[in-house]
DNA sequence: GTGCGTGCAAACGGTTTGCATGCTT
DNA sequence: AAGCATGCAAACCGTTTGCACGCAC
């Protein structure tokens, strides 16, 4: 958390209340929270913190790289705060994400022809299914 | 194209002059055009064709497999009509998407710890960058 | 003739923004 | 003291939906 201070304060942004609260909450979810979510998660601890806030911090800390929005299918934009090198799998029935490491493919090399297109800054494997809880439901 | 209608009958939809002349124009599209899009270039062919009209044939031939939606980080949601196995490259800068082929990718496997999970059903790789293009006016 | 597909307009919902106030620095 | 961050409310904008008419079947 101090490292975050550090980045934060790096960044040239103020450390606030909120801002720490929304990021330890980020951090300490495992479920990749959408901003509603995390908003009310956070109402418990802070009674009158806005959506707005919400919203315009994680903004703040997906631009200085502190945090990931994660593609998934939805409408809401959900968020990562785990920067280590990892991939999602999403269950398509009940939207829930799940990380997973693919060293193998971390370390493969992308296709030849696209040395020459730019320069390459990220790269994500999303995978999708059903998981087995709702398979059995159906 | 006639492929195109049998599979559209066999899913129990009409054939429309509006759902052809979209499908027709996203298939031809190598820029995976976002609804927007499609519309303006459609409206010089059908000038009365309305943008919900596009928006529910979008989700129709979705729903039936005849199309993807590519997730990109805009917010319009942008649509391909290349059925065949790719990925896609995005410039974050000027938004082009570029597809490839990765049959390195294809062939892998997905970590052994996902085998319990559930039924993996389809598997994305979205590369992120900034393009030559893109790089040079910066 | 039946009922799905279309166009129009209005609603929806997630996200963004303008503004006055408050708090970090 | 200066100026970014916050909360409120309103705007935004891509997308969805209700409805009446029209066209594919």
């Amino acid at each position: 958390m101090d490292e975050f201070e550090k980045a934060f304060r790096a960044s040239g942004l103020k450390i606030t209340h909120q801002r720490m609260e929304i990021y330890r909450e980020l951090a300490r979810a495992k479920d990749h929270p959408a901003a509603e979510t995390l908003h009310k998660r956070l109402q418990q601890k802070i009674p009158t913190i806005s959506l707005d806030t919400i919203y315009r911090t994680l903004s703040s800390l997906e631009q200085h790289g502190l945090i990931c929005r994660i593609n998934s299918r939805e409408k809401q934009a959900r968020y990562d705060a785990d920067r280590r090198r990892h991939h999602h799998l999403v269950c398509t029935q009940c939207k829930q994400i799940l990380d997973f490491q693919w060293e193998a493919f971390d370390r493969s090399e992308p296709p030849a022809e696209l040395k020459h297109w730019g320069r390459l800054l990220r790269r994500d494997v999303i995978l999708y299914g059903i998981c087995g809880k709702c398979s059995e439901s159906m």
